[in-house]
DNA sequence: TTGACATATTCCTATATGGGTATAGCTTTG
DNA sequence: CAAAGCTATACCCATATAGGAATATGTCAA
């Protein structure tokens, strides 16, 4: 066999450099294509291809205006790579024992929205 | 061109679901190859050449021990992953944002180790 | 030393991209 | 309606795997 779809899986989206980048510059606010286009440096086909990407795992959602489609990031579909590396921190970092502590506080207190 | 290479690159490294599963796997502590063959139910071959892209990020590290190899995690690899997902757990959660001053404090205070 | 174990390599194959180029599909403007 | 602007797709190509199978390498046991 060979490999697993990059398109079904958040952390081969991100694994992407390019993608990474987009989902960098989309962190500020919603952007047109055109606009991801001339930050990259990248012809705009292959950005259209990585939004492609990063649009079917989720990671952004796509709004038209006008001729031009403006893309903005949703965080949350982050959070399995969240999750999973966070798991390892505190191995890291004796801080984030201490962390582990005040997040459970923070748990019980209230609860975060999901998007 | 064609993709980057999944070996100088913590991300792609650990895109591959084989791979963290052997992350998961060695988190309880250093591990012959032997067992992660078993474990994984993948044939040994592949097991080693998982291995060896995780070596070759820093993920792992190798030590003989008679004629097996033990590995064991070496955390800290992740440590840009998780800066880069860091930064955006906060906008899908609240209680991130108490948090960023949480670890503003904590950081003032004593540093983490490296490795 | 020979044979059983435990791993790492090598070679081969099918497949999934990532970028390049041309072009189709829409929308706005003249 | 025609021309121009903005995106998404369709193809084509080179390349990097992930697995599979066989084999090389090194170590321990009899």
């Amino acid at each position: 066999m060979a490999r697993a779809a990059t398109t079904t899986d958040v952390f081969n989206a991100v694994a992407e450099p390019r993608r990474r980048q987009i989902v960098d510059l989309l962190a500020t606010g919603e952007r047109p294509v055109n606009e991801l286009v001339e930050q990259l440096q990248l012809a705009q086909p292959q950005v259209s291809k990585h939004l492609r990407v990063l649009r079917e795992v989720g990671l952004v959602t796509a709004r038209d205006a006008g001729r031009q489609r403006l893309y903005r990031l949703h965080p949350p579909a982050l959070r399995p790579i969240h999750a999973w590396v966070a798991g390892y921190a505190r191995l890291w970092s004796e801080r984030f024992d201490r962390l582990d502590e005040v997040l459970a506080e923070l748990t019980e207190q209230g609860d975060g929205d999901d998007h």
